[in-house]
DNA sequence: TCCATATTTAACCATATGGTTAAATATGGA
DNA sequence: TCCATATTTAACCATATGGTTAAATATGGA
C-alpha cells in the first residue's frame, strides 16, 4: 500500500517474481496454481508474493482455503513515474499524451 | 551495455543509486564530486558508480586522473518496455501524465 | 624526483535475500 | 470425527549486498 520505490523495483528485480505479475495479468490466481509452472517449494513461491504484496504490486484474498492473488493495477504506477520523468519520452507518443490532457481539460471545463 | 532487467531494477532499487542518476541528469561528473553530497565513504560510491556501470545505467570514461561519470540515456530502456509490455500504461493517471509533460518541457527547454 | 590528488582494490563485517525441508495451521468434505 | 487440501511458519543455509577502513595504484604538477 504504501510502498517506498525501494521495496517496487527490488520486488521487480527478481525474474520469478515478473513472471507472476505477468501470469496474474491474465487472472486471479490461488498459490498453489502460481507455483505449479515453477521448479521451486511452495514456501519459495510464498514469500515470492508477500514481497509483490508489500510493494503493493498484487493483493491477496483469502477464500475457505484458497489464498486468491491479484495484480494490483496501480502498483507499478510510481515506478513508472519515476522512470519516465528521466526523459524516456521516444517510448511514449508525446503527442496523443498532450491530446489526451487537452481532452481532459476540455471535459473539467466543460462542467 | 547487454544487462539483464535484473541488473537494471536491481540497480535502481537503491535510494543513493536513484539520487546519483539525478545528479548526472544535470551533467557528467567525476566520481569525488558524485560522491560529495552523500555521507558515506568513496569506496561505497565507486562500488554504486560500478553497480550503476554493470546495469548500463551510466558510462565512466577516465581522463587523466579524473573517471568521469555520464548518464546512459538508452540505460532505461529495458526496464521501460517491460513495463510497456506489461500492458498497464493506463495506470498513469491525468495528473501523473501532465507532470511527465511539464517534466519533458523542462528538460527540453533546459538545453 | 617527490608529494598531492583521484580512484580502486582488499579485507572485513552485519544484514538481507532466495532457497530448502519439516512442522504447524486452517478449512473443506466424507 | 478424520483425512485431504491449501498455505504459512520455523529453522536453517549459502550467497549477495551495502557499508567500513587501510593500502595500493595512477596521474598531475612543482
Amino acid at each position: 500500500m504504501h510502498s517506498t520505490l525501494d521495496e517496487l523495483f527490488s520486488a521487480l528485480s527478481d525474474n520469478t517474481r515478473r513472471k507472476i505479475l505477468i501470469m496474474l495479468l491474465e487472472d486471479d490466481m490461488a498459490v498453489t496454481d502460481v507455483a505449479d509452472p515453477f521448479d521451486m517449494s511452495l514456501p519459495a513461491i510464498s514469500k515470492h508474493l508477500n514481497i509483490l504484496s508489500n510493494a503493493g504490486l498484487i493483493t491477496q484474498e483469502k477464500r475457505g482455503r484458497v489464498n486468491w492473488c491479484k495484480l494490483e493495477p496501480d502498483g507499478l504506477r510510481d515506478a513508472s513515474v519515476w522512470m519516465l520523468g528521466f526523459g524516456q519520452f521516444d517510448i511514449l507518443d508525446i503527442e496523443s499524451l498532450e491530446k489526451l490532457i487537452e481532452a481532459h481539460i476540455d471535459l473539467t471545463q466543460a462542467n
